[in-house]
DNA sequence: TATTGTTATACTCTATAACTATA
DNA sequence: TATAGTTATAGAGTATAACAATA
């Protein structure tokens, strides 16, 4: 009845969903689904570092370089020094990662068709739109930063 | 540009926004963003069995006992013989579960307030229903189910 | 001083498979 | 035969805190 309270579950059960056919489907290709987004995230910037991967992702840089350990160990990543930079490692596919990569999202085609098909081309840009705006309230409330004007009576 | 491809890596940025906002908030009563969603689901339908309440979350049976068997020990939840099926066990919130579960609803009120602010009443109940829209359709792949109709080109 | 990354550590969630007991 | 739940097991993701090296 109330968006209010169903919009977390629902959210919820949504990507639940989403992510579980894709574990099911990206099994065979021996990755999970969060490791996929890890290598689409390389895949389309390159050479960031570990921090900024784990910015875009979005996820905990120390999560991320668990991730990273696993992937690298099967060579589908590889850690570089950084050009100017001697703390940070830039991190990118390799070689193995790229085609590993396409054949995922290639695998992943029809689970994208089939959620995009449960909807008009306006609600799906719709629902994209929607998405990021709660994603950024939330990023807002996040960081440390007391409850300033959000505290609400109820 | 192309919502088929950003839907995916959308619906899962608004998710992992939630859930570390909620496990964050969370914290300080010593429940996670899951456990609360166990508790609601709990709270709402009385005397589930373990499988409708893994159902319902949704969540895997196996997963859906791990989490009961941590909320058990600490005294919030009972499993109890169901009173037809002699195979089935009933679950329901202890008077401690209801007093912990209605707590940490209160700490999350500034974190639906929060998402929802961030909406127009009409966004908000058009997300949810956009939201239902996409879970059905992962349903309806999930299951064994061949592909039937949802090859596509490309 | 602040930042990048590593190390150590711990816990939750997730899921499969083999099994017992009951329907 | 099918279903509810348990057990054993394994691995992935998550996150914190202390630390070293560099900016």
């Amino acid at each position: 009845m109330d968006p209010k309270s169903e919009l977390p579950l629902a959210l919820r059960a949504a990507y639940h969903a989403l992510h579980r056919t894709s574990d099911a489907r990206f099994a065979e290709h021996g990755v999970t689904a969060d490791q996929f987004v890890l290598l689409a995230t390389l895949a389309r910037g390159d050479a960031l570092t570990q921090r900024e991967l784990a910015a875009r992702m979005p996820s905990d840089p120390s999560t991320v370089r668990a991730m990273l350990v696993l992937l690298e160990k099967r060579g589908l990543v590889e850690r570089n020094t950084h050009p100017t930079d001697n703390r940070a490692r830039t991190v990118a596919l390799t070689k193995a990662g790229q085609q590993k990569y396409q054949q995922v999202w290639k695998a992943g085609q029809s689970i994208r068709e089939q959620m995009v098909s449960s909807l008009t081309a306006q609600e799906a840009r719709s629902l994209v739109k929607l998405l990021r705006q709660v994603a950024q309230s939330q990023a807002d409330n996040s960081p440390v930063m007391a409850t300033a004007s959000t505290e609400t009576g109820n």
